[in-house]
DNA sequence: TTGCTCCTCACGTCACGTGAGGTGGC
DNA sequence: TTGCTCCTCACGTCACGTGAGGTGGC
């Protein structure tokens, strides 16, 4: 009666999808006329919009082939886990349309946004640009192994960011760190940092508050590393600290204790 | 800096992904450490991202290339269509679960609703179930090849279904239908037929309303065949009308003129 | 020493698409 | 005769998955 190009119409396919289904015996191969054309009745039609439908759902055409012959429960419960999935492909793109909108906005995917609100806050206090994108550098290389300590870590440098002493070492060490390896202005602004480091231990000892947080070894040496592979003078710098009694970068300002 | 894992882990991508997007050429190839181990740095974690995103919205890693190095005008055009294609897929998604849905409740995918409610009143009617399947099947047939004209069909088909006299020639046809070829019922049945016709054609001349609707050619060819291959008896009663003066099948139920 | 990550081929998968070369009905 | 549909191989596509066989750091 039908034509494979009017059977494969009526559900709205190809013809070589008809012939697929019929290679993978998803569909039985009907009779042929006198010319060697498939010839297909009404079962043809309800069998082909059958397994279209399904495979419009998504399901693997394997999957197809065992529900064609599935009992009616069987086939009730699969509907079930179709249903499930297409639900979560629409959830899927409703995200990808607000991801895609955020890459054509300009937005940083590749840091939290309290991590963007940050970098913000370093540009309002006048952080110059360099200094800020080797930060943005540096976060995202600490989200990329650690992206749980993300949140944590942030908080406190939000925090410590509202610290005008803390601001102001900031602002020494940005200076700084597009010198040279031998400036000759750098044992000063050492010993500047030392006595600001002793001040803050003072501080402390006031019983003033200040952020703290424990930090686990692995992340402290991560944090150390990111800092020191953004910061060309890095190195010179913790050499002289040492020489004055300090070690380590203190993840990314904690004091170490004194080692006299 | 980056291992990586961990710079697919900040994807969200699998290891082999992104050495997929190297060979592309997506993701420019990093420097290799001493083991010849590949190491990223933030670009790298920045440009992954964008990739992803891209590639979750549905775009072919070769358009993800063009568009990595397109200017700002390209890209929000290009995002443009992106996100209509995105929005598109979720529509076809909506529709695919409501399919599924109706596949599983039973219902008739191959028809549309309004021959649903065709056989639906052939049934209140109390008509053979056997004589449904072969409506049905018919119907699924017509639907196949000339799915335009059904909406017209069906109109045409449920106001006649409501005429008393068609209804009694209906149940004497799907009786007959059962019969063997040489039935010696057949003779006084298409007698009844032909004098109902010709009762048919007096009450049209008393100007009593009558369904009546300009079928073409080809349409009135396909409705012949599709009654002819789905009633055995089919072709002996065409020529015992023929014998009394009656011709064609007259698309399934209109008057031939008298060839007298 | 063992387990884990990394490396490079290279073939497999899924659902068809796309010619290649030929035949049949109008 | 021409154009359209049909036929059967059989290779191509897309975005990786999946071993195969081997090396390097803890």
């Amino acid at each position: 009666m039908l034509t494979i190009s009017q059977l494969a119409a009526s559900a709205g396919v190809t013809v070589r999808a008809v012939r697929h289904y019929h290679a993978k015996g998803l569909l039985p191969e009907p009779r042929r006329d006198a010319s060697g054309y498939r010839r297909y009745d009404a079962a043809a039609v309800v069998e082909l919009i059958r397994i279209r439908t399904l495979a419009d759902a998504g399901v693997p055409l394997s999957r197809v082939q065992e529900l064609l012959s599935a009992d009616d429960d069987a086939f009730a419960a699969a509907i079930g886990e179709i249903d499930e999935r297409l639900r979560r492909e629409i959830r899927e793109r409703r995200e990808a349309r607000v991801r895609v909108a955020r890459l054509a906005a300009g937005d940083h995917l590749a840091l939290p946004d309290d991590a963007v609100a940050y970098l913000r806050r370093l540009r309002e206090l006048g952080v110059p640009e360099l200094a800020i994108e080797m930060e943005r550098d540096a976060w995202i290389l600490v989200a990329a192994q650690m992206p749980e300590h993300m949140s944590d870590l942030m908080a406190l440098k939000r925090t410590q960011i509202e610290d005008p002493a803390v601001v102001a070492m900031y602002f020494e060490l940005v200076e700084a760190s597009a010198w040279p390896l031998d400036d000759p202005r750098l044992p000063a602004l050492v010993d500047r940092l030392v006595r600001m480091f002793e001040h803050e231990e003072h501080a402390t000892d006031d019983g003033r508050p200040t952020v703290e947080l424990t930090l686990d070894d692995e992340l402290v040496a991560l944090l150390d590393e990111v800092f020191l592979e953004a910061v060309p003078i890095a190195r010179r710098l913790l050499q002289l600290l040492e020489a004055r009694g300090w070690t380590g970068w203190t993840d990314l300002r904690r004091l170490p204790p004194p080692d006299r």
